[in-house]
RNA sequence: GCCGCCGUGGCGGAAUGGAUUACGCGUGCGACUCAAAAUCGCAUGAGGGAAACCUCAUGUGGGUUCAACUCCCACCGGCGGCACCA
């Protein structure tokens, strides 16, 4: 019989659906049957947008991934949870709404039909019964009641905020949704634009963010994004004194800096320019009108013109203020610039032109005295005790920011900068001008969008009473119908146009309200969907809990790398809200995270439909089958590196499985005729190979080795254990194939059941003893270099490898009238003559 | 600029201190066939040699070691992330 995929591919994914094979069992979560039932094991995906195009042949290699690592681990005993859904809220869609006029929801509902028969294609084994939809109102009351807890508990925070603002989307941006200055989503260069907005404040965990990210088991590149994204970083915070005209007025800046063994090189103060000292100080400012020129000029710039002048420091000094060096009582210059941050540290550094090179950019332009105070520890010299003091005269090229001696720095003249930096600390803080200090980068998160397509914000704005949260009652609060998804440009949402759903009334008392027209990020639906799985719609949050807490955190999640910083960011925010508020009881969602690498297009470039580069899986499985595309997608390398899909690969994964077909096509049944030793060994083998593999992501080498078992089966006699074996470890990665020929070969009774299915059965193991090899080839090698081979026993000892080694001809002839040094020696290996 | 990763045949890759090139693709030759496709068998890093065999090859240069694709240093090239964070 001809092996024809397609029709025993359908056959089995329509079989698997009707018995419910791949669902989980949530009846486990109880006591009593936790125990017979074994243990549960939650593998998830990064769920995927429905869009237009559906999938390339790049989206299901992550799909492929855990499938085959589910079917590996419930062949082991465990109880899986393997669920799938949409994160289908999102511009793309929106923006298609406005093209056509056709309701985003009816688009969704489009896409997510054309993905699923994609993903049904593949016989990718899901539990369906749980799939979610984010935008789903039943799912969004969870995500808009989530929203009103994080209100409650002081999390959530509106404020008018010069935020990123994306002239073509019309909408604000999260700060990890810019780029470089521009969009995420579609490259605009990024304004600045003061609006209204809800606030997520993500910095009050910022410091568990960052230590938790040690008690997960996920690439160490990711958890380094992310540490530094949190940045924290450890200083002082440091009083300069303001000597203004007015000396009644007393005042001062606190700066933040790292470097404090620097403080002596201090020659002027920078700010930020929306730093408040300096409209409260403006009476003094002698300059104020151009001080408040350059402010107004630098608040228009984009972010893009201010990244692309990196190098050009320019500022304005502030005029009839001068700031107090703590360590030296020497008045120093302020000025004001926009190469300072408002919102990192105090909003105000310390400068120190020879230590630091921006400081030292700026110094250079405005001719600033620049003071040596560290000598790089390379320099032997002896230090005289009074060092002059040296002001550069352009003698310096360039800032020296590494470690050293202190020179001109008073009484720590001499000391190693990295003592200096907490010895000068201290003196100051008893003097009460300096404290310890730390801060972050992270900010917090810009949660409103002002587009169409997003949850609804569950909140009201009355003229009484102000922000008022809904109640769980009011939820879902559902998205109106509207004409027109256009977003209006003016920083309000197209829902603010829709006066029958704004006006409201408060639910407080009872008089005339508005309604939030802001709607939710990209990003909120997919904080917490993981837990969305496992619940039951019907029932509240608690009723829900023993399944929750069963089956989370997630054990293993697989997904792109371009994560790294957004969602994976946020939804272990959230995770720590919901912890804190006594909801679940895990601290991290996702305890083991592998990334993957990108399927490119045969021309190395990504695959986009505007590249017309686009490969679909729909005609690869047509041509091939579901089981050799699978077969083809472990195969091509490493799983977490990129690749270049290549249409000749799944050429050989087709033949391959042709092979294994052959092994038993044209048989009644399948009779034992003899056993092979040798054979019987590479089973053994080859378990043992590909049980490692798999448990280590290295699916590429599995498939090799059942490759290598498959062209040992050629022409041989082989024993029935031999072949079952062979369907047993080939089932998680074809597993259509091998089900068709399982149940023909091996299963008495026609009539399907579950647990005659091939993945229900145990996961074969192997015998120690027969994975040891007897006979192994022992090299002999000369100074480094491989003369001879030699068949011995594995256990040969020194002595006499050594013996039979000099015994051969063509080493005898190596070493001749040369004396043996040494020998080295590798048991089962190799051994090594040295002369 | 800073941080991280990666450079191995014609191609995807294997081997992470012990035989470089497993497995797959491609290519060549042979078998089957009237012929072709499919399939099966053999060969396939480069150079030299009639052959046994020899020499050289893991981006480049150096080092450690009996032994380096693997560890260390410098450089070159590519990819990803961050980017005025004090």
């Amino acid at each position: 019989m001809e092996y024809k995929p397609r029709k025993i591919e359908k056959k089995w994914q329509r079989m698997w659906e009707k018995t419910g094979i791949f669902k989980a069992r949530d009846s486990l979560f109880l006591p009593a049957k936790r125990k017979r039932g074994g243990l549960k094991f939650y593998i998830l995906d990064m769920f995927p947008y429905p869009s237009a195009q559906g999938l390339h042949v790049g989206h299901p290699r992550g799909y492929i991934t855990t499938d085959v690592f589910a079917h590996f681990m419930r062949r082991k005993g465990f109880n899986i949870l393997h669920p799938m859904g949409w994160d289908a809220f999102g511009l793309p869609t929106e923006n298609y709404a406005i093209k056509t006029g056709i309701h985003p929801e009816i688009i969704t509902k489009r896409n997510i039909k054309r993905m699923k028969k994609q993903l049904k294609l593949i016989g990718l084994g899901y539990d369906w019964s749980r799939e979610i939809n984010t935008t789903d109102p039943e799912y969004y009351k969870w995500t808009q009641q989530i929203f009103l807890l994080l209100y409650k508990m002081g999390l959530a925070y509106e404020a008018t905020l010069p935020i990123n603002w994306c002239p073509s989307c019309k909408t604000g941006l999260a700060n990890e949704e810019v780029i470089e200055g521009r969009c995420e989503r579609c490259g605009t260069e990024v304004i600045k634009k003061d609006l209204r907005q809800w606030v997520l404040k993500i910095t009050v965990f910022s410091d568990k963010l960052l230590k938790d990210l040690d008690l997960l088991d996920w690439p160490e590149k990711i958890k380094e994004m992310q540490r530094n994204w949190i940045g924290r970083s450890e200083g002082w915070e440091i009083k300069f004194k303001v000597a203004t005209t007015d000396k009644r007025q007393e005042t001062s800046i606190k700066v933040f800096t790292t470097r404090t063994d620097t403080l002596f090189g201090c020659t002027y103060l920078v700010l930020a320019p929306e730093h408040q000292i300096i409209q409260k100080l403006k009476d003094q400012i002698l300059n104020f009108k151009s001080v408040e020129r350059y402010i107004e000029k630098s608040k228009k710039k984009t972010e893009r013109e201010r990244i692309s002048k990196v190098k050009e420091k320019a500022g304005i000094e502030i005029k009839g203020i001068k700031a107090v060096n703590p360590v030296n009582g020497r008045a120093i210059p302020i000025f004001v610039a926009d190469y300072v941050l408002i919102h990192y540290g105090t909003g105000a550094i310390m400068a120190v032109p020879a230590h630091d090179q921006r400081d030292f950019d700026f110094a250079k332009k405005y001719n600033l005295p620049v003071i040596e105070v560290i000598k790089p520890y390379y320099v032997k010299e002896e230090l005289p005790k009074e060092t002059p003091l040296v002001i550069s005269d352009g003698r310096f090229e360039k800032a020296y920011e590494g470690e050293g001696i202190l020179i001109n720095s008073g009484r720590f003249i001499g000391m190693k900068s990295k003592i200096a930096r907490e010895r000068i600390g201290e003196w100051l803080t008893k003097k009460n001008l300096a404290k310890k200090a730390i801060y972050f980068k992270l900010r917090d998160w810009i949660f409103s969008r002002q587009r169409y397509w997003g949850e609804p914000i569950p909140i009201v704005h009355c003229q009484k009473c102000g922000i008022v949260p809904l109640g769980k009652k009011d939820l879902p609060l559902k998205l109106p119908r509207v004409k027109k998804y256009q977003p209006t440009g003016t920083g309000e949402s197209p829902l603010a146009a829709i006066k029958k759903w704004v006006n409201t009334k408060c639910p407080k008392c009872k008089g005339p309200a508005k309604r939030e027209t802001n709607t939710m990020p990209q990003w909120a639906g997919s904080c917490w969907y993981f837990i969305a799985y496992l619940l039951d719609k019907n029932k509240e949050f608690a009723w829900n809990k023993r399944k929750i807490n069963y089956w989370l955190p997630v054990d293993l999640y697989v997904g792109g790398a371009e994560h790294a910083v957004l969602h994976l960011l946020y939804a272990r925010f959230w995770t720590k809200v919901l912890y804190d508020a006594g909801l679940i009881k895990f601290k991290e969602p996702f305890l083991k995270l592998r990334t993957l690498g990108l399927i490119l297009a045969p021309d190395g470039q990504k695959m986009s439909k505007s590249r017309g580069n686009v490969i679909l899986p729909d005609k690869i499985i047509e041509e091939y089958g579901a089981d050799a595309f699978r077969l083809y997608e472990m195969f091509m390398g490493p799983f977490d590196e990129a690749i270049n899909w290549n249409v000749q690969g799944i050429v050989g994964m087709r033949r391959f499985l042709e092979k294994v077909w052959k092994l038993f096509d044209g048989q009644k049944s399948i009779v034992p005729i003899k056993e092979d030793k040798e054979l019987e060994k590479l089973v053994h083998k080859t378990i043992k190979k590909v049980t490692e593999d798999i448990e280590n992501f290295r699916f590429n080498t599995a498939i090799s080795a059942l490759m290598i078992l498959v062209n040992n089966f050629q022409g041989k006699n082989y024993g029935v254990w031999y072949l079952k074996t062979l369907l047993l470890l080939l089932a998680p990665f074809a597993p259509h194939i091998v089900e068709e020929l399982w149940q023909k070969y091996f299963v008495e009774k026609p009539e399907f059941k579950i647990n005659r299915s091939i993945h229900n059965q145990p996961w074969p193991k192997y015998d120690p003893k027969l994975v040891k090899e007897e006979m192994i080839t022992l090299v002999i090698q000369v100074n480094g270099k491989v003369r001879d081979k030699i068949e011995v026993k594995a256990d040969i000892s020194e002595k006499k490898a050594k013996k039979l080694a000099t015994s051969r001809e063509k080493i005898k002839k190596r070493i001749k009238d040369k004396k043996i040094k040494k020998v080295f020696f590798v048991p089962g290996k190799l051994i090594n003559i040295v002369v």
